[in-house]
DNA sequence: ACCTCCCTTGCAAACGGTTGCCAGACTAAA
DNA sequence: TTTAGTCTGGCAACCGTTTGCAAGGGAGGT
């Protein structure tokens, strides 16, 4: 059996209470004293147990952290950013896995509610309005999601399309296919607003579709239908797939079609050809949102981190 | 403030014990009374609070999984199939990241260990030594690595080199090089030991490297150098970067030579050319790894997993 | 020498559940 | 009707820690 607290103030002759305060207020305990209980304490491995300490304090110093789709190459950095920065602040980390299913994704905030200090709702497929009634029993920090008094990280999605568009215009494509992402995603939504109000731009929108390669792969003979001469993709996984579906139709990319993804991903930078894609600052985000966790007074502090367009080798000019 | 077992009981005008067995052990409370106290606690929106529960029984229902670096894709798969199969027996997953650096991950442990039932080491990097040490405060399970008497899910590493040095042999290749690990490294171990052993064959060993695909870039000019006409490399990643590092110096794969990864990681899909492979049953191991923990009476079950070779496009006949 | 005040420590009641033990109410057998 | 046995539910101790309260002792001021 592990040491407890008990045996640690047996060992040295003074009161649990002591041995405790030793621990969680260092000054209100005379410098002789604590030594004596600190050696002791080393001395049997003694280790407090989080658990026990939650139940009177009622901080758990974990937090959990929920994602759409761990296998998803744009969580992975956003969580060990999160992880390590958690660490860092004592913190644990309980990450889940909705498999893009909301109900899922509720099921798992209710079971976590009481174990945490708080959670992390990265790319949330749940409704606004559950989202809200859910934050009545547990502090949430959303990633890329605005609502009304929630903190929240957001990446400048709308600013990342426009850039894109922006690109592809300036390369002299004027028709150009818009894919888009899940039902319920923010991101996907902001892009379809910038999307929209594009000037002197020829839009075809194509959705919804699943957030992955499979998702990407699916559309590609529509795309190629519809007669655009660029492609901007939800993300980079769907733009994968997109180029995928594309080479198995002999349709090469950037000679025939030009793809824009978004995220930089991994795969994305090592594909041939090398994909053109707007940077979300994954890791920034990951870290910022355990700060506004552990420092929100519940205030609703949104930060807005810019995104920025990395042109490599998936965009080219217009044929004509 | 959420409800607690008092405020049912209060509710239904019974005993706090009855409202716990309601749960716990309810073929020991009359079927009334027992619909009674349902119909109190969801009303409430009563959820036990299982942290208080630990506190008496022992048993947190929360298990630990640390592997060295979540941003490698190799893992979250397998992450992501722990936590479902977790799920489903109701137990909760705390993630961490080690960074590839034993003494966070010796650290993890031993601030995990109060708080789980158990904890899943993934491709660790401590001295079997030092994980015989903690074994004795919290019950592991440890994937790819073999230690006397610990449960453990191994991949068959070993027949996977042999299938792929096979393959290599059979299309010709006669000096082939091996891109180690890094240090610490079981499966890199098993690789070698293999390698060593393959009868005709010229073998070149590089190591130790990091995991990545930074680790694949550096060793990319040494390899090229070696007269090697063929790579098995560490696994998918290694094998990417050496790729690119390769095509920087204008060395064409698989025309001038063969790679082969382990892993089969998404990007190695993506890739072009498509990465040849050996297939490691991450999904699998998670699943395995997480039921061996919770059936393990402590024995020391250890379950192997069988790889694949799978041949895509960055292999081909040496160049003779 | 007396009175304050502060420092240090012990005491005991929580926190939310679980569980061994016991007693009362029934049921069934004699 | 008595007796033994089975169900059911209350009581209270306990899990490991925290924390408000109070008491004892020493230091400083007058």
């Amino acid at each position: 059996m592990a040491a407890t607290i008990k045996d640690v103030a047996r060992a040295c002759g003074v009161h649990v209470s002591t041995v405790s305060r030793t621990f969680s207020a260092p000054h209100l305990v005379n410098p002789a004293t604590r030594s004596r209980v600190l050696a002791a304490a080393d001395d049997l491995g003694y280790r407090p147990n989080r658990a026990a300490r939650a139940l009177t304090t009622g901080r758990t110093f974990n937090m959990g952290l929920i994602v759409a789709d761990i296998s998803n190459p744009f969580f992975p950095p956003l969580i060990k950013a999160a992880q390590s920065q958690a660490r860092g602040r004592d913190y644990h980390v309980f990450v889940a896995d909705t498999d893009e299913d909301p109900r899922v994704e509720e099921e798992l905030i209710r079971t976590l509610t009481k174990q945490v200090d708080g959670v992390l709702l990265c790319s949330p497929r749940l409704s606004n309005k559950m989202i809200e009634r859910l934050a009545e029993d547990v502090p949430f920090v959303v990633v890329n999601r605005r609502i009304k008094g929630m903190p929240a990280v957001l990446m400048n999605v709308a600013q990342g399309a426009r850039l894109a568009l922006d690109h592809l215009a300036g390369l002299g494509h004027r028709r150009i296919a818009l894919v888009s992402g899940p039902i319920g995603s923010w991101t996907s939504n902001e892009m379809q607003g910038v999307a929209a109000e594009a000037a002197g731009l020829d839009l075809v929108f194509f959705g919804p579709n699943q957030p992955t390669e499979a998702g990407g792969l699916a559309v590609a003979p529509e795309v190629a239908a519809c007669g655009a001469t660029a492609v901007l993709a939800y993300n980079d996984l769907v733009a994968l797939g997109l180029i995928e579906g594309l080479a198995a139709m002999e349709i090469g990319v950037p000679d025939q079609i030009s793809v824009i993804g978004f995220d930089d991903i991994l795969p994305g930078r090592l594909n041939r050809p090398k994909l053109t894609t707007v940077a979300m600052p994954a890791v920034q985000a990951g870290r910022m949102a355990v700060d506004l966790l552990l420092q929100s007074g519940g205030e609703g502090a949104t930060v807005t981190l810019d995104t920025a367009l990395i042109v490599r080798e998936s965009t080219g000019r217009a044929q004509t």
